[in-house]
DNA sequence: ATGTTC
């Protein structure tokens, strides 16, 4: 196990294992965190599995974690790394079960006193409007044409079927539609799962949430953004449902027999991969982004739904108001980008598990709107607390592939979660503090309890601290939807 | 996270 005194501080912000700390280490792991961060992560295997990491082939200096890191399959979340392209690896692993997992902003132009009497009626319409729980379908049930369709073409299918603007698409990461999707190498299996989960929350940490903006930190990034204290926001956090889930099942499956082909040496065996220049590599790399197209598809599909349960709810509340879309971007993705290393531009596959692409200003990748402060980054808090809009630095990119924190970042286990915590208690306590509440499971409720978290407001002064995001805002809860 | 031990 590792202790703290082989690490190396860099600063009250950062810290480094360096390559010398274990033979098979290929590059050096840098750690985003305070003191007490790391002293969280040195509980679980977070830190073992960026090490692990660190012995991929082809994998670039440094693996990277965030402070709201902890252990995941085969790699932590939290974590960041980039392999050479094509003659590094590629890692399921890596990128996490929950293909294309991200958030969604919208701002309205509603005070919170205006609709306060209204809240109530509104949480019961996003409710019913966009439906949750695992296992939870949809009003579309697709056909196979129809979801290969969605596979290639994202958000822009939503466009198509008149649940997407123009200006949605321009504000969604790759304006919500990855090159290189092909559903032919999409199992039939998980196809039959995705076939009726468009448009759908799902559970665990996924919600629906009305956030009233609480606090702005920077004018000029929030105007940009269309942010304005007072007024409210809406949050959407989920991912590709069962169908990405099934890619990942597949393919974590499928790659052990080319980990053996190549010859790959692990230090464990979930941490499974392929050269991203072999046929398998291209295989699940193709899989994946079709997953990645259609989770930002199905979070279009809900906005549609949530727009709906606000036309419905202020139709005759004879206020003028608008919810535009802030962003949407993903926390677990593996994407092809050029980064400068040494001076020089380099092509990497940057792995992002539980971590947010956070590319600084005058990137040609962002809108026109977000060139000059940088891109908009969306921290959902665990369930009754904070989340925040941060923005992508130059020293993001400078120094963490471009990334930073996706969240708060569990301490506790989803089953000791569900010991500890009851979820009826939960929900009044919630509710009592003035968040309206609607949940679809009360088990469910308690793995998400806010104790089992650790503390968003620490994970983005650490970020923030360390200069590899910078606050815009800080968003507060008042309703809350989940499955 | 997930038709939560296909």
């Amino acid at each position: 196990m590792i202790r703290i005194q082989d690490l190396n501080k860099i600063s009250d912000y950062e810290w480094e294992i360096p390559k010398s700390y274990r033979q098979d280490m290929r590059v050096a792991v840098r750690l985003f965190v305070t003191r007490r961060l790391l002293e969280a992560a040195l509980q679980d295997l977070s830190i073992e599995q960026a090490i692990n990491a660190a012995t991929l082939p082809g994998v670039v200096e440094p693996v990277v974690v965030m402070p709201d890191m902890h252990q995941g399959y085969g790699f932590p979340i939290g974590g960041v790394a980039a392999t050479r392209y094509p003659n590094g690896v590629i890692s399921p692993g890596a990128i996490g079960y929950d293909i294309n997992c991200g958030v969604r902003l919208l701002a309205s132009t509603i005070p919170l006193e205006a609709a306060e009497e209204r809240l109530d009626d509104l949480a019961n319409a996003l409710n019913h409007y966009c439906p949750s729980g695992v296992g939870s379908e949809g009003s579309i049930h697709l056909t196979t044409a129809e979801l290969d369709a969605v596979c290639r073409q994202g958000a822009r299918w939503a466009l198509k079927k008149g649940m997407a603007s123009e200006e949605d698409l321009r504000r969604t990461e790759e304006n919500g539609c990855l090159e290189g999707a092909d559903p032919a190498k999409v199992s039939q299996r998980a196809k039959q799962r995705g076939m009726a989960q468009l448009g759908t929350l799902g559970a665990g940490n996924h919600f629906i949430e009305v956030d009233v903006v609480d606090q702005i930190f920077d004018g000029e990034a929030a105007a940009a953004m269309g942010l304005q204290e007072g007024m409210l926001a809406l949050m959407i956090h989920c991912g590709s449902r069962g169908f990405g889930h099934q890619i990942c099942t597949d393919y974590v499956q499928d790659l052990q027999s080319a980990v053996r082909r190549y010859g790959i040496q692990l230090p464990d065996r979930e941490l499974v991969c392929a050269p991203l220049d072999s046929p398998e590599g291209q295989n699940y790399l193709a899989a994946m982004r079709s997953a990645a197209n259609y989770a930002f598809c199905n979070r279009q599909i809900l906005a549609y739904h949530a727009r709906r349960a606000f036309e419905e709810v202020f139709a005759g509340s004879g206020l003028r108001w608008q919810l535009h879309q802030v962003y949407d971007i993903a926390h677990n993705m593996g994407k092809v980008e050029t980064h400068e290393v040494n001076g020089r531009k380099l092509k990497v596959c940057v792995h992002r598990k539980g971590a947010t692409r956070a590319f600084g200003p005058g990137h040609p990748e962002l809108p026109d709107a977000y060139k000059p402060i940088g891109q908009p980054v969306l921290v959902p808090g665990s369930m009754g607390t904070a989340s925040w809009v941060l923005i992508g630095t130059e020293d993001s990119m400078a120094r963490s592939w471009g990334s930073t924190c996706h969240g708060a970042g569990r301490v506790l286990s989803r089953n000791k979660a569900k010991k500890d915590f009851r979820g009826e208690r939960l929900r009044n306590e919630l509710e009592q503090s003035g968040i309206h509440v609607r949940a679809g499971s009360m088990s469910g409720l308690a793995e998400e309890a806010p104790m089992a978290y650790k503390d968003v407001d620490e994970v983005v002064e650490t970020v923030s601290g360390a200069g590899i995001a910078r606050k815009v805002a800080r968003l507060r809860p008042v309703i809350v939807i989940k499955g």
